[in-house]
DNA sequence: GTCTATAGCTTGATAGAC
DNA sequence: GTCTATCAAGCTATAGAC
């Protein structure tokens, strides 16, 4: 553990607590007495409990968008309508590529996504807020890659891919059980393998109309 | 309301709350309160929090997989192997058709198991006990539909496929933000008429290999 | 089966000294 | 920025009367 400062131990310690345990089965006091500080100085430093969870979401989105924003940019520079496989890929191997190879504080940071993204009260608009304007400029290369594709079922097809990374950051151990230990909720390299081909073939299923793909 | 006994009142209030709020969002009090029954009746009934909770998920978990269970019986004696989309859709669509017509109470019941499918502390293993041995039947027919298919390109189709279903049954209103209004997290109808071309589109993709269709 | 009463603890928040 | 001290409120769990 570096020289870190109260406050930075706080949000190591707070990204951590909440991934695993969810905004309301994590209490401060938890957080604090971990990092090894006071539990006024979550009142210091961020107002309250929301106030503290709602700067951690912020602090690593900004970072994240821009990174996804240019990888973006990159694809379409080489062709644009780009190819379905290498948009989606551009969305979704940036955040798996943090996972697999840098600092293991970004899985805590997408395990708290995984709870936001699921959560019925306030995580829609939490995710919207953060991240919708980057999904729609996903959407806008994917439609333009797609033009006969119907709308809704480009923000549908978001919809099942945004579910299936979800599940993946929120790593349950699940799959560990169900395929008697062949694959692991925790190997992030093999979702990284798997997600961009399923993903795709699914886009095209629904939004590369050949006669109409709607099931029933 | 109908003339419901104070067990049955506890059950039908803590479903609800525990699907909008979440386990450690949801207290004992708010549930009786709602239900208008004593606190104590809780442990009377159902030892405690952790036991109610454990109780709404195996109620009706042995009815749906029963009836799953048929759903796949029957496309099966029809033609084995099976065709992918007629085994992914009797899986799914057991589902969303208690959603779309049903008895409403079924919402707050697959709300609660998208809250459990993300829960990286037990959910996990509730999901298993309650589920896998129906997922494998599932994913024994779409082995021989698919037989040349690699075994974990199977199981992690399933988790992308659990991803989506989970996302859906969170119902977040994030789509209906990020769409401007087109669509709506609530239509399950939607959903219904999407996704079992989506997902098997990508089992196909991962478990019909033609050379090698894995990324990177 | 149902209720009263309460034990025993934890929670988020905050006032105020340093 | 940091800490002590404390508040009011909430929580689960449970003993015991009816």
């Amino acid at each position: 553990m570096k020289k870190l400062s109260n406050k930075e131990r706080i949000v190591a310690v707070a990204e951590r607590l909440f991934a695993e345990r969810g905004y309301d089965g994590t209490s401060l006091r938890e957080i604090t007495r971990e990092a090894g500080v006071d539990v006024a100085l979550v009142r210091y430093h961020f107002g309250n409990k929301q106030g503290l969870f709602d700067e951690l979401l912020r602090r690593r989105a900004e970072a994240l968008n821009l990174e996804r924003s240019d990888a973006l940019d990159a694809v379409l520079a080489r062709n644009d309508p780009a190819p379905v496989e290498e948009i989606v890929d551009a969305f979704t191997h940036t955040l798996l590529n943090k996972v697999v190879s840098e600092d293991p504080t970004w899985r805590s940071y997408f395990g708290m996504l995984a709870q936001v993204n699921n959560n019925p009260e306030w995580g829609g608009k939490a995710m919207s807020r953060h991240f919708d304007p980057l999904v729609r400029r996903f959407l806008d290369a994917l439609r333009r890659a797609m033009p006969d594709a119907d709308e809704t079922n480009l923000f549908w097809c978001y919809h099942f891919w945004s579910g299936a990374l979800t599940l993946t950051f929120a790593d349950t151990k699940r799959i560990d059980a169900l395929s008697g230990g062949l694959c692991h909720s925790s190997d992030f390299e093999a979702v990284h393998q798997r997600l961009v081909p399923f993903i795709s073939a699914g886009f095209r299923a629904l939004c590369q109309p050949q006669g109409d793909n709607t099931h029933d």
